[in-house]
DNA sequence: CTGAAAGCGCTTACAG
DNA sequence: CTGAAAGCGCTTACAG
């Protein structure tokens, strides 16, 4: 049946501590006894069970990722990143997808800190903070990534939302937009919040009009932002800012259907998917604002990691920042000229 | 510290047999034990530790999948296709991205059979299946996906690959095309080589050129596209067919950058990442082969888990089928009008 | 330099 | 209807 490790010390002939040891390099074995539980552990193909270790040792060498919406770009390009520095440092990585419902995301947090993983990364799609807390259990190892609380109480890898529409609704202003309209995410998520607030700051600054009418939230997920866009469109919008990639590419697709033309009947701005090929084409017609996704995913994995190691480090909050791409600026797209 | 299964039983005044048996519904327990037991658990905060009961049990309730690119969208949607059906049946996934690396792949495959998981589905990027099989623990639940190996000893769940690519060369022929070109994936996948000799035999079939230098293969994952293009386009190829999603938006924005347009100056047909908001604008101008990517990875969620379930059960092979969309029919894109 | 043995937190025959 | 106890396969003080 299953070779355990008191098959191999048996051959061997010597106790079960000394083949764990010599495994895992753990004390001082001999040469010669090293070899004979090698030899033991090649005629017999003994393998340790992880299950059994992890049991045992309490870590489990793995940590879980709660994750809004895997098939989108964003989300996929971040999940890559993660898996490859924690595999880098021997974790495995335990995907679960909560479709932006906050339901799941209790059930998957739930599931994973009874002890199947050793710390958790989260996209949190959860308005309310309490319930968030309530649900990890006390000490767990938990890093916030892309979306955080008001409530300072957990670490968290986020990226710079405020900067870069500010930065473009001012400049858009001084092309001379009139109407600046904005479509934002889900209006619960801190990121969206972020992004109407200096939407509505930079408006309000640069003297335009700050009509609430032009502001629409559209849901990350679905198909939902035609509407959006026929209600800035009748309102006379010359310009619209866009604050998420999928919502950006519905958008590219809808105006083009309806014969508008990006830089010349209308103006764009929006957050666009790091590295998509969808906005390569589109990178000379549009002010783009591109997050470091890849370096989100790496500093997530980071994080969790030495949060796991030490619990009770303060909390840290890292915010990284997007790189804004207005489309008239030399097209420096992933370092090609157009 | 931690409570476990005794600080309840003592609690409640019963044995850990019963807590444990009140708690999985898996004996008779009289309400007013039931009771006494719920109420120690609520009092004391108890979970039952995922980690002993599957280490108990030997069921990890955990599948891995091993996948060539995480952040490409056509793994991304089946990820998440697969995800969605673990989790409704109470399993938890583990990815493990490969990068196209065959040594990451063994890596992976190691660690995860050594008592990680209950099943792997791989998407393999081994070219030589006697490696992939001495990896694989004898008796170990496996399904392979979207890639399959000449030796039958697994079960697979793939997509049609010949009939798409034989009917999209005939049709182009039938349309008058002289010199058809195409672009390969990774020559040693299962799907690049259907892919491939139902390109050739349909070329033959049609009368049209058979010439070596009118295969390419490009890597999946790279921007190794475009010297094929130049290659095919100084061989005065007047359509090109190309063999993977990624692959052809690349292939669409190049020619795109040359000032060819499709349809007018070339015709292309091209396998395309399903949902992928790129191709509805290209919809009108090119053949899209559409691979059913959900239900690719909801077939493979319950072909392992019902391995899993009975791991002596006869090899099963699933071949599920691509849909052609052919540019200047109706265009029926998503159920949309274009 | 190495071994005997406890114990991680559960589940599950076995017994009554 | 429920309990006492073995045991899953490791790791790790403790002891010599």
């Amino acid at each position: 049946m299953k070779v355990t490790i008191s098959d191999v010390a048996r051959l061997a002939g010597v106790s079960t501590a000394t083949v764990s040891h010599t495994i895992n390099n753990t004390r001082y074995v001999s040469d010669e006894t090293k070899e004979r539980v090698y030899q033991a552990i090649r005629e017999l193909g003994y393998t340790p069970d992880a299950s059994a270790r992890s049991f045992r040792t309490g870590k489990k060498q793995t940590v879980g990722f709660i994750v809004p919406d895997i098939s989108n770009k964003f989300f996929g390009t971040m999940i890559e990143a993660v898996e490859n520095y924690l595999s880098e440092h021997g974790y495995h990585l335990i995907i679960a997808n909560t479709k932006e419902d906050a339901d799941r995301e209790e059930t998957s947090l739930r599931l994973l800190t009874a002890g199947l993983v050793d710390g958790i990364l989260v996209a949190s799609t959860m308005e309310d903070f309490n319930r968030f807390d309530a649900t990890i259990p006390a000490g767990f190892p938990v890093v916030l990534v892309d979306r955080t609380f008001e409530a300072k109480k957990y670490s968290s890898v986020c990226v710079s939302n405020f900067q870069p529409i500010y930065r473009s609704v001012c400049r858009l202003s001084g092309k001379g937009a009139q109407r600046i309209g904005i479509v934002g995410g889900l209006p619960r998520l801190s990121s969206t919040k972020e992004r109407i607030s200096a939407y509505q700051e930079a408006v309000e600054d640069c003297g335009l009009p700050q009509e609430e009418s032009l502001v629409l939230y559209g849901d990350s997920m679905e198909n939902s932002v035609q509407s959006c866009l026929d209600d800035l469109l009748a309102q006379k919008c010359d310009a619209i800012v866009v604050c998420q990639g999928l919502m950006a590419s519905e958008t590219i697709i809808y105006l083009h259907q309806k014969g508008l033309q990006l830089a010349r009947d209308i103006d764009l701005v929006s957050f666009v998917d790091y590295d998509s090929n969808f906005y390569e084409l589109y990178s000379s017609q549009m002010d783009c604002i591109v997050q470091p996704v890849e370096e989100l995913g790496r500093a997530a994995g980071e994080q969790i990691l030495s949060r796991i190691e030490n619990p009770d480090a303060p909390i840290f909050e890292k915010v990284l920042t997007s790189a804004y791409r207005p489309y008239d600026s030399p097209n420096t797209w992933n370092g090609k000229k157009a």
